[in-house]
Order: C-alpha cells, then structure tokens, then sequence
DNA sequence: GCGCCTATTGGCCGATCGGCCAATAGACAG
DNA sequence: CTGTCTATTGGCCGATCGGCCAATAGGCGC
C-alpha cells in the first residue's frame, strides 16, 4: 500500500512496483485518515508511508495503525532528513526508513527486506540516527518555550503565556541551550530547524 | 526532460508521462550539471526541474541553462513551498512552478502550456506569490548577516567575521529585524526558515 | 544630475539575556 | 524506597541586545 501525499509519485511508484515480481500495490491514498480505513480493508503485506501527508501526519497515523495493527508492517518513504523524524518513526514502529532519492533496485529491496520482517535503514539516514543518538532529547515543556522562543517571545512573555515565572522561563531556555548546544536563542531556533523539532 | 534527484519519482513520472500522447521523456537526470548537457545535447520542448538536485541546486540550474539558452522552457515541479525559492524561480526565467502534490491532469496540463508558450503557476503557489510580494527582500549582506546570526554569532563576532564594526552589524541586524517583521534574532532566524532564506 | 538604496560608522541607554549560585516538589523507574 | 528527571522559583551581575539620534560614501536607475 502506498501512502504520499504526491499523487505523481505515488502514480509512478505504483506503475514502477507492479512490474516487480511478487509485488503489487492493492491500495494508495494521500490522506492519514484513509490509509488506516484502506488497511483494514487490503491487510497489504509492506505500507510506504511519507511524513507529510494530506491530513494527520505520518508519524501520527504510524502510531494509530501501529496501535490497532501491532503487525503492520510499514517502511518510511520521505524526503525528510531530519533526525527527529527519523527518530520518531523508528521509535514508533516503522520496519525502516528511506528517502526518496533511493534507487529503484534499493527500494525494491528495501520492500522484500522488510516484507521478510527484517530492518531497512538508508547507510544515509543510519548516519543521522547516529548523530541523533548523541543529543538529548528535550521535555515536552522545553518544545513549548522553544516554540515560543522562535514567535520572538522575551523570557517574560514565554512566562506569561505559559502561566509561569519569567525565572521559570529562564531555566527553560537555559536548557534549551544547553541541550541543543546553541549559544543564544537565535542558534536554538536554527538547531530546532536543523533538526526537525521546529517545521516551517 | 526530467530532472529531479529522486530516482523512483523520475522513473514514475517517465512512465507517466510516456503515456500521454504527444508527450514523450527523451532524456532525465539527478544532476544540475548534467542537465546542462542534456539540455545541448536533446533540445526538449520542456523541462521539468526540481530544486532540490544532486549537485548544483536548482535554481543556479536553471539560471545557467536560460544564460545560455532563453528560449528553454522550464517548468518548476517541486515540493518547496517556500515563497523565496517561488519568487527566485519565475525571477530566473521558469516559465511555472507547481508542487509536487500536483495531480496527474494537472501536471499534463501544466505541462502543454508551458510548452504553448504560457505560464503555469499553481493555484496554491500563486498565494504564496502574493504573501511574498508584501515582503522587502534582504540585501546580499543582511543575508550573509542572518547566515551568521543563525550561527549563534553576536553582533561583535559578525563583526570580525565580516571585518566590519561591531556598529555595523548592529545596522544590518536592525535591517533584518524590520524586514523580517521580527522582534529578536531568534525570530528573524524562524522567519529566516520559514521564507526559505534559510535552509536546513 | 538627482534621488534612492546599500554599506558603513558613531554615541547613548534602558531592556533583555545568559550564566552563576541554590532550593523544593512531584513523577516515574528501578 | 531511592534516585533521577522535570518543573518550578529566587537573587545577582556583567554582557549583549535593540532602538533612538545622525552622518558619509558609493552604485544604479530615471
């Protein structure tokens, strides 16, 4: 089953897959919400799964199918690289993860790997996990001062938004800091982009 | 002619479009150089071109095939929705640019279009044309100003990494934060991103 | 040639930041 | 039950920031 929001791709892939021995894609969709109805439906044997979908967002609806199919199995396919993502995916259940700009015969390949209930990294994105593993991960509160710190709010502001102390909101941006080894809120900003905690 | 760094999505669109009549691929690559070659070597009608691409980015691309040959027709098919990358596009000479979450018809349309001698912007994009139209563009130096603010730098230490007054920055910072519509640095960073003035 | 934009620099000042010290309370895991 | 993590708050201080004033020089278009 193929699940992107890029109806071209999804076209293509579909078009690319089918002529692949043994496999044959029996269901598509571009939105979150569908896919889990479609999955009900076709029980694929592999999903391909984009982040950025019509509705929910693909970690979101790798969770919930996840959550109802613990059997799913499913393969990140995205052009994200961000660490989160990849992170967050893997953590909820993904059998893998790739981006877009794989070759055919790797993709092919990743498929039958993960269909045979094995792992598929990219060597690219195993490189950003491995980054990844060296930070450290920030406090749901830290993501709510960050997404703050980045609509130009004053620690006193974040502290009133939050319903806290400007000391309060102090600490947190300290830690923002110290986590994202950023010197000043500006460079947290960045680094949160860099690695997929802010979105654009 | 194709080109996009994602393999899969090229060979789908290939096989896609080779479908259409009148319409046929005669040449694809991942490459921005290459595709200058390409370009010399097949002469195609049309060109779809991504920003994103192995080596040379797209729009530099783009740029050198219309210095070298106005009369190339390219149509921007990406999935950027940043309204610099928009505007730096049609400014470079694309004859249109749609997102990759196009539908088939549509891209077909698009396609004949822009091969008939017209523009092809999408619906979506047109909006974010407008949006970008109420934005004053950064000089060359506030740009170089917000790759360093985005760095963590303070105003002195932009100020010897460009071997200029501490006073100096300071005014292109200021610059910045009132073009950028931002109240700190962290913000003009965000807006930085969000205008793709940055990327990741 | 005149005007607008860009890049450059200066002084001054209150607001804000980031770092240092230390402390309490609740949650959740081992 | 103990320990670690998170969230919370306080004071203190030097460094930095952002905004205000004004000025000069070069480039580019009308």
């Amino acid at each position: 089953m193929l699940v992107d929001d890029h109806a071209v791709l999804r076209a293509g892939l579909a078009n690319l897959l089918n002529f692949e021995p043994g496999l044959t894609v029996v269901a598509e969709t571009d939105d979150g919400d569908s896919a889990l109805l479609l999955w009900r439906e076709h029980r694929p044997d592999v999903t391909l799964l984009d982040l950025s979908l019509t509705g929910r967002d693909g970690i979101e609806t790798l969770r919930r199918l996840r959550a109802e199919f613990p059997e799913a199995r499913v393969l990140m396919l995205t052009s994200s690289e961000a660490q989160e993502d990849v992170r967050y995916s893997l953590q909820a259940g993904a059998c893998g993860y790739i981006t877009k700009n794989v070759r055919r015969a790797e993709l092919v390949e990743a498929i039958r790997n993960v269909h045979a209930g094995g792992q598929s990294i990219g060597e690219h994105v195993a490189r950003l996990l491995a980054v990844d593993a060296s930070h450290k991960t920030l406090s749901p509160r830290e993501l709510e001062v960050l997404g703050l710190v980045r609509q130009g709010c004053t620690n006193a502001e974040v502290g009133r938004m939050l319903g806290i102390s400007e000391r309060t909101a102090k600490a947190h941006v300290a830690a923002l800091l110290a986590k994202l080894q950023a010197s000043d809120r500006a460079e947290a900003v960045a680094r949160g982009f860099e690695r997929g905690l802010l979105k654009v």
